[in-house]
DNA sequence: CAATGACTTCACAATTCCTTTACAGTTCTC
DNA sequence: GAGAACTGTAAAGGAATTGTGAAGTCATTG
């Protein structure tokens, strides 16, 4: 059964980020704003980790974490900003099992999300296979398959290529994929996801200027051919 | 058939490392928390070993030990801290058969295990041998043979080619690689990995600047060759 | 307590990847 | 069909990641 993470933030466009990437990834994801909130939450729904801003309006991720460690052992996760690292030391004292240090990326903080959850005992990942026509995508592995020959990706289009193939059929639009590769980390520049679609369709589709796999919708996004 | 292995802590954390850890090994793991849940479990389960903190709350590794002593002669290995050095003749005392200072590293109790075990007249776990293309990895013998030559590991990284063998087509990230020999990951620095790897390779690849088994994957990690 | 080996950290080199730019090509709108 | 808006693409500089030798630290052994 998928895994349920609780994300706490008070920037709302980074929460957003972290639960498209996360749900892509097969967890289900649950949302507060601070942390008076997210102990509510935490007592309800029970999730099997929680994501936790340091600096919050109304309770803070260290306060928070001083009354949940009284009535749970979830493994928190700690995101903090650069300077505040002292808080670090702070946290992890108060029981957090890790911390990722803003602005980051989606695939850093879920190197950390596996890792802690294996720690904790949880050696049965997500579905980590996505199939469609030709071409099969391995998370775990990190391989992609093309006719039954690996392929090499960069992290990049294995991220966009990933995003695409959750969801077939589905446009995304270049902010949407870039913010799976980047997440909040600065404001990029859309076109950027052109290149990588390019360079994506030079390694997977059989005529790059006829593409079955990966098709534009223009003035929208791209989007993976649905069967 | 796997070997059960009974671990009582209350430290939550401490128990899902060390589960983590003989679960790869290929043993089966059990878990409880404190002494009296310890007992009812060893009275159900029969486990093979057990795996004792001394200090612990409701009921003491000691105290276990009496009752438990009473009906069942399993081998215990004890878990102390370093203060607690008297601790540790009064548990030899008691019918402990070994005892690991805590902090310890996993290996380090495993070779305590295997010890214990073997001394109590039982073989090997399962799955102790792991082979792949030109590479034979035998977790018993704790040795690597590379083209039927013997190849000599230090432990760190006989257990990082252990990890990455027994998934092979997986990639493993810096911090997961950390956690096996480490135990607690959040400490350390992941670069460290990249040196073992760089060791590994000049002892098992033939040519290091082009490796056949350890694969990096870029922005990810490592795995063991797929094919 | 010296010596050996292992582990970690650091600094820099080597490699790979990402972004941006500029322009060409395509699609849409009127 | 012309112009505007959007997309495709090649190339280059810069950023990020990894490889590696060496020095320093720690633990173990003789």
């Amino acid at each position: 059964m998928a895994k349920t993470i609780l994300v706490v933030d008070d920037e709302k466009r980074l929460v957003s980020v972290v639960e498209a990437y996360l749900e892509q990834e097969g967890y289900h994801v649950i949302k507060a704003y601070n942390g008076r909130e997210a102990l509510h939450i935490a007592r309800d729904e029970k999730p099997d980790l929680i994501i936790l801003d340091v600096m919050m309006p109304e309770m803070d991720g260290l306060e928070f974490m001083q009354h949940h460690r009284k009535e749970s052992d979830t493994p928190i996760i700690l995101l903090t900003a650069k300077v505040e690292s002292d808080d670090r030391v702070i946290g992890l004292e108060l029981g957090a099992d890790d911390y990722v240090i803003k602005p980051f990326r989606p695939r850093e903080l879920l190197a950390r999300i596996r890792a802690v959850l294996r720690r904790a005992g949880e050696t049965r990942p997500v579905a980590s296979k996505l199939q469609s026509g030709d071409i099969t995508l391995d998370r775990d592995g990190h391989t992609v398959e093309v006719s039954g020959e690996y392929v090499d990706l960069t992290p990049s289009e294995f991220d966009i290529l990933s995003a695409l193939m959750s969801s077939p059929g589905r446009v995304f639009s270049r902010l949407e994929l870039l913010d799976r590769i980047q997440g909040t980390a600065y404001e990029g520049y859309e076109r950027t996801i052109d290149v990588h679609i390019k360079n994506l369709r030079a390694k997977i589709e059989h005529d790059s200027r006829d593409p079955q796999y990966i098709k534009t919708v223009y003035g929208v996004g791209y989007r993976f051919a649905r069967e």
